[in-house]
DNA sequence: TAAATCGTCC
């Protein structure tokens, strides 16, 4: 009794709400082909009601609450509609819906979840911030056997990551029996997010002695981390690798990113090559390069990129005005700063945050100005956050005013956000006032309070590897060979007597001299930076740059035997 | 037929 033809023209009609639905752009258009389905008694038509379902949770053109309405009316949902019900919440920015509908997904226990459901749920809690439901997942995906699936571990590192579990992300990641490319970029991106980047290259060398090549998406993300090590020579190899391999011409991300590097690694000229180099630019384009030339104080070609980025038709951000502010500040130029910090605002519609009045803090202050900074903090809403005070505190340093220091120190002491390091200001402040007695009081202070120090680490690149280094450390190799040097670079400032004829040395020699001194006269435990430059100056050729990264500050010097200490760049 | 990785800000 079935007609042949019937059925075929079922099928056609099927497939031809399936093409009407492709084509879908908007809701209207979505509920007219809707109506059409009912019309035609189309709901209960697997293929039909799927898609349907799918693309109204999940296509920018469809809608969620409609696809719950949908969802509602099936009378047995199966684990894919389900999954298009917690994807689509995951992607629609609602990730706790997500995380529910699983709930109720699980409570029902008529649909078994699958490497698919796993997968939307992780990227909800990645993106929900669920820590404990992260780990719960975790348990239900190890007892639903699919702990050994690419996908659903490579989803399981980053949620562990996303929500701070480091370490755990590592673990899954070391257990995954297999990974792929995107589960080895997944790891790096997710050290880079983390900001352990010395730990980010490292996977690199595990990709090497796996095998396992390297694509688009592990450049930036290493390049990245070279651009916060100051590894100039691995970051010039990627460069290299890049362009030999299409990288450039594939992704915007890797020029960016190589911007960046060469940027934040001090070689501006190299920055600035690529980007003229570059056949599209987008925002972060001309941010990267704006705010390269900003952190190095090159404020008046900061701006003039800026006109530029203008010209060409591009948006600026709020990152665009922070990388202006940064130069202006780092330059001294507190007319420009205002101007542009007003300009964000009124022209561009663009509300500063608290890095833009950070900058304005220490452009201020920089400039001398430490009573305009300390009210343009007042002013602020947000003068409860530590770190105006902070740089506050930092230009009363650079201008020995005592005074100022204390206002700060005041405040960071009532929001309880005082730590070791401000203290260290202070007393340096107290020092070259010739108060004995406040730099006594401030070491009190830390030793009463039990304040913590922030540890400090150093990294230095030698032979396209990037070394750590902690303070006393003698876990390296060449442990015996670094304090061979220090103690040879000691005995050779002492008997050129830097203390006592002041006159014979250039005032950059002699702050770089005073430098060493400080360090040295704090006993056995040699800061991190002093040696990582011994290692640097026993280990390679006279005439390399050394760059000497910190989590709290940043040198440069050439190795030229031991005078080439003093030429601190 | 569905899925996962990328950049500018301290």
């Amino acid at each position: 009794m079935i007609e042949i033809g019937g059925l075929g023209s079922k099928m056609c009609r099927a497939a031809k709400f399936l093409r009407f639905l492709q084509g879908c752009n908007s809701m209207d258009r979505l509920r007219k082909i809707h109506a059409q389905v009912l019309l035609h008694g189309y709901q209960d038509h697997p293929d039909v009601s799927d898609k349907l379902l799918s693309f109204c949770a999940t296509s920018a053109a469809g809608n969620l609450s409609f696809a719950r309405l949908l969802f509602s009316r099936l009378p047995h949902p199966a684990t894919n509609h389900w999954n298009a019900l917690i994807r689509g919440a995951a992607r629609g920015g609602v990730p706790l819906h997500a995380i529910s509908d699983y709930n109720v997904m699980m409570r029902r226990a008529s649909s078994r979840p699958d490497a698919f459901t796993f997968a939307f749920l992780l990227k909800a809690c990645a993106l929900a911030k669920a820590k404990s439901k992260c780990r719960e997942s975790h348990a239900s995906i190890v007892r639903s056997g699919f702990s050994s699936h690419v996908i659903v571990g490579t989803n399981l590192v980053r949620a562990y990551a996303d929500n701070g579990f480091i370490s755990e992300a590592r673990m899954v990641f070391d257990e995954m029996p297999e990974k792929d490319l995107v589960s080895w970029n997944s790891m790096i991106s997710c050290y880079c997010h983390a900001g352990v980047h010395d730990d980010a290259l490292k996977v690199y060398d595990e990709m090497r002695l796996a095998g396992v090549g390297l694509d688009e998406f592990t450049a930036v993300g290493l390049l990245s981390s070279c651009a916060h090590l100051g590894a100039l020579n691995f970051g010039v190899w990627i460069h290299k690798f890049a362009e030999e391999n299409g990288f450039l011409r594939r992704s915007l991300f890797v020029g960016n990113a190589l911007i960046d590097m060469y940027a934040k690694c001090g070689s501006l000229d190299k920055a600035h090559r690529v980007f003229d180099g570059m056949r599209r630019r987008d925002n972060f384009t001309w941010n990267s390069m704006i705010t390269g030339l900003g952190i190095h104080g090159h404020a008046d070609e900061a701006i003039s990129l800026f006109e530029r980025m203008l010209m060409a038709g591009v948006q600026p951000n709020s990152i665009s005005f922070l990388g202006l502010l940064m130069g202006c500040s780092h330059h001294g130029l507190v007319e420009d700063g205002l101007k542009y910090f007003q300009l964000m605002s009124s022209a561009y519609n663009i509300k500063p945050d608290l890095k833009h009045y950070g900058c304005m803090v220490d452009m201020f202050g920089r400039a001398g100005k430490l009573d305009k900074a300390l009210e343009f903090i007042n002013d602020l809403s947000c003068k409860d956050d530590p770190v105006l005070w902070r740089t506050l505190l930092n230009a009363s340093r650079i201008h020995g005013n005592l005074e100022m220091g204390e206002i700060a120190i005041q405040n960071l002491v009532k929001l309880s956000a005082h730590n070791a390091g401000d203290c260290a200001l202070l007393s340096d402040i107290y020092e070259h006032a010739g108060d004995g007695e406040g730099v006594s009081r401030m070491r009190k202070m830390v030793k009463d309070q039990g304040i913590k120090t922030t540890p400090g680490w150093s990294w230095i690149e030698i032979h396209g590897k990037v070394r750590k280094f902690v303070v006393g450390d003698t876990s390296h190799a060449e442990s015996k060979e670094i304090y061979k040097k220090l103690k040879e670079m000691i005995s050779k400032a002492d008997s050129l007597g830097y203390a006592k004829e002041t006159s014979k040395i250039s005032e950059k020699d002699h702050s770089t001299v005073k430098w060493l001194e400080k360090y040295v006269d704090d006993g056995a435990d040699y800061h991190s930076e002093m040696l990582a430059i011994a290692l640097g100056l026993a280990t390679t050729p006279e005439g390399t740059s050394l760059r000497i990264v910190k989590n709290l500050r940043e040198y440069g010097l050439k190795n030229s035997g031991f005078t080439g200490l003093c030429e601190m760049l």
